[in-house]
DNA sequence: CGATTTTTGAGGTGCGTGCCTCAAAAAGCT
DNA sequence: AGCTTTTTGAGGCACGCACCTCAAAAATCG
């Protein structure tokens, strides 16, 4: 049988409610007290039952997630394993709201942040461009006593474990190597789409990439990166016109979610180029079955929004976590393996 | 706040004992009455609390993990998992235990099966290949109220969802796509080297193998298996007389986790040949990282150990999993994604 | 209908912990 | 030493549920 705290105070010498004071450091106990409490939890291998310990405190945990405003398919598969973990942490006591913000809005998002209480909110996942405004927000969260964790696109001031999501550079490098290894060993060129260069995110993934590349590939040319803004026309227009003026684009490698324009494009042409994308939605994963995608860069929504409750979770209770558990995969997919 | 079983009792017009009486199906109980607290449930949208359900009971669940006794380092990486699964879930309290088999001794496997009892053990994930005995010892175990589930290596007759691994023939067709994609166009040969063909896994990677080299790659040719019995002297030279009797070989695909000796005669040849294994270990990893191997197809030997135990828990508590946590991916790794 | 059997209710105790109160003990100070 | 302040202890109630007992109510049967 585990010990319980009962056998801790009998073996510290103390009483229940020394030991309950400690275990949750709350004032008025001697520095030489506290030392006696801890060094029984060692002997006795105490651990705290944190299930009967919340039954009784009677909480729950609140987490929210920030979420950009975008309605991209990736996002949406993000808010709909939400929903998910919210049937599954439900036993657990814990429950995730989500609250969009305007990505563009540092002020905005810090304001929201600033006006959260902690006995409202336990802790918060944050998925936003950097921005100081946010980071000190983010900052003056943790004073407060709610935990924090970027989502994603990852703060970069935060530290590794404060961050839930995949390693960038990493992911463009593993785009690299696929783009390199899938497209024959004679000259070619290879575009490179995104959204926007302006996020973090898509510069590392360029720099993973064009790294690998220059490195193992030269016989390939990366082209400068063009940017859609979000925008199918222009997107459309832009990509047109580069396979007008290149000729012998091998590969594209598409940089954010959204893979739509460039594909209906990039296979209407008469020479069928390598695709890398980035992101499962519904519709890399039917692009993927069909053949129109060669390979999908991937991190796992649900995972993620998993790892981010949990990670915010043993925050709140001053645990560790299992590393092993939260480290986000980079995963490659073939029509193989989806 | 969430209704606990004293609102169920109110709105069923019932008494707590009453309620209890239906949550824990115990018996003297009316089917109307039953039926008037299943729809109280449905209407407050009731969630059991099975945490202060577990903690009144002082229950605590109990697995065990039926693991062959043999000691490659694949299998080496799930036993570290169960430790770490043990501290990870003592919160929760669940526990599990490893025990070792001779998975050629069906007869073995069935005995410690029927000795098992239920209040000594509440679930069990078995690795056994399949024998008839060990099956039916399966099915006696679930009459008796133990949990059960198939663990990386399924039985035939297992359902989907008792079983915790991957589709084989889909890593072994993933395998053949990457191989034919990172081959090149000329004609070419591939070596297979398995431990043994008698097992169901590797009959299925090397079925899923064959049909994407057969369909997409015609210009390979893939060579029978080799099979190595687990013995390095063999192994090594079995692998020298198939480079020797054959020129040409492009491509190696080791089916089992040990793929050290292969790796040495293969890097020995002069003209290097693509090497893809499966799992991650320190050798297959190391292997990667410097180039001597090219892609590796894995499962997540901690996803593995902590889904098995969050089924085998769903079950006991007669509870839906969260199919898509628990569904088990066919992962890719190369240098850049590790 | 009365006798018997089956259902149901009321209430208690315990699981391991949080958190509160009040009084007692110990420590620190002049 | 006497006083003040800080620590500590004892005990109780609560959390949501399991499980037990005993008696009362309802259903069933002949």
């Amino acid at each position: 049988m585990r010990p319980t705290t009962k056998d801790l105070a009998i073996a510290a010498g103390v009483s229940l409610a020394t030991v309950d004071r400690v275990l949750n450091d709350r004032s008025g106990v001697r520095e030489a007290t506290v030392k006696k409490v801890n060094q029984a939890i060692e002997k006795l291998g105490f651990i705290r039952n944190m299930v009967a310990a919340n039954l009784a405190r009677g909480k729950d945990y609140r987490f929210l997630f920030l979420l950009p405003r975008g309605g991209d398919q990736f996002l949406a598969g993000v808010l709909a394993r939400i929903e998910e973990a919210n049937l599954a942490f439900a036993a657990e006591m814990m429950r995730a709201e989500v609250r969009h913000i305007h990505d563009s809005d540092p002020h905005q998002i810090a304001n929201l942040l600033g006006g959260l209480d902690a006995d409202q909110v336990d802790g918060v996942a944050i998925m936003a461009p950097e921005f100081p405004q946010v980071r000190d927000a983010m900052a003056r969260l943790a004073e407060r006593g709610i935990a924090t964790v970027s989502f994603i696109s990852g703060q970069i001031s935060s530290a590794p474990e404060d961050f839930v999501g995949i390693d960038n550079r990493a992911a463009g490098a593993t785009a690299g190597r696929l783009m390199g290894r899938f497209t024959p060993l004679s000259p070619g060129k290879v575009l490179v789409v995104a959204e926007t260069m302006h996020a973090r995110d898509s510069l590392e993934r360029r720099l993973g990439f064009d790294e690998v590349i220059h490195a193992d590939y030269p016989h390939l040319t990366v082209l400068p990166s063009l940017e859609t803004y979000g925008d199918p026309e222009r997107s459309a227009r832009i990509i047109r016109a580069s396979f007008a003026s290149h000729a012998g684009i091998a590969g594209v490698y598409v940089l954010g979610p959204e893979a739509r324009v460039p594909l209906e494009i990039v296979t209407a042409q008469p020479d069928r180029a390598t695709i890398i994308a980035h992101e499962r939605t519904p519709f890399t994963e039917a692009a993927l079955m069909s053949g129109r995608i060669d390979a999908l860069i991937t991190q796992d929504p649900g995972h993620l929004v998993r790892s981010a409750m949990r990670i915010l979770r043993a925050r709140c209770d001053r645990r560790e976590i299992l590393a092993s558990q939260e480290k986000i995969r980079i995963e490659i997919f073939i029509k193989e393996n989806l």
